[in-house]
DNA sequence: CTTGACCTTCCCATGACTGGAAGGTTCATC
DNA sequence: GATGAACCTTCCAGTCATGGGAAGGTCAAG
């Protein structure tokens, strides 16, 4: 199988197996005669594990921890529920991160007339955010509550 | 004023200061005769406007659009509304991806005992999302790209 | 034999930075 | 006046995961 069959069957594209095989995420594959890229089950196997943990926005770091720890069949689960147990933490703490930044600017959105008049306090925030419209509120409060994960995401 | 004051006195590093005259966000800076920067109350300003919206989660380009809205004194507001709220459902479009990947990966984990054990739901998910403990639950999309907000960034 | 769809390697660009080298300036202290 | 530190200057490189494209080799169909 070369590298545009091994992509079409584990929706990574050609530039990226080429590339985690250059940072050592794959091993180098077998070559053909001609030089092409050839492919066996295990390497789909290993692409299609690589991918699914970049849909769970897994570093390619940690995907090479996870990679290994796939591998060897007497890993504990420990290590692995380390690993995703960090990313989850890391996950949340850039999700509680955006959603207060979300949260400020709809506050500061709701505030806006948002018509052809000058006066606008989303910039009047951005000169001084001590003097305005969020005085008194949580600068960086907890955010609300997350909402389930709801629908299959489209790829971007 | 030199770089360093500046710097001090926004929060915005010499680094990104001199990196922010380089891409056109703020204009050059005067010079002394030593050829260091020279920076006046009107600089500082304009450096806390950048800092606060890049707090807020506004691209370098978001920023430069934003600036020139507040430098001209009959801008409409609804132009600066359109932009943020742009970047609000942005935002919220990241961070219900990020959410359903911690969704995903907190139910995984509850699944696995995390000790000696090799017998792993993280790992079988990743090997096979479509033949285990998820099974019927929606598929995820690509995950987003990293917020950067200045001071509280989480890195991995 | 040509066409076009593959493949190969190589370098460049992205965004928003950070780090560092090599060298000039300022200023306090000896 | 010399020394040294703490600044400043420019320029170059690296980060991370990925896409774009050039220049050239390979392969199958017509």
């Amino acid at each position: 199988m070369n590298i545009g069959q091994a992509s079409k069957a584990t929706g990574v594209s050609t530039k990226m197996i080429r590339y985690y095989e250059s940072v050592g995420l794959i091993r180098p594959a077998d070559r053909t005669d001609s030089n092409y890229r050839d492919f066996g089950e295990r390497d789909v196997r290993e692409l299609q594990f690589i991918r699914r943990a970049r849909d769970l926005g897994f570093s390619v770091e940690e995907i090479g921890h996870l990679l290994s720890l796939w591998r060897d069949r007497v890993r504990p689960s420990r290590e692995v529920k380390a690993i995703a147990r960090k990313h989850v933490a890391n996950l949340d703490a850039r999700i509680a991160e955006m959603q207060a930044m979300a949260d400020t600017l709809r506050t500061l959105a709701e505030c806006c007339a948002g018509d052809e008049r000058p006066d606008c306090p989303i910039l009047k925030d951005l000169a001084d955010p001590d003097g305005g419209t969020l005085r008194g509120r949580p600068r960086l409060g907890r955010p609300p509550k997350a909402v389930s994960s709801g629908e299959a995401k489209v790829r971007s």
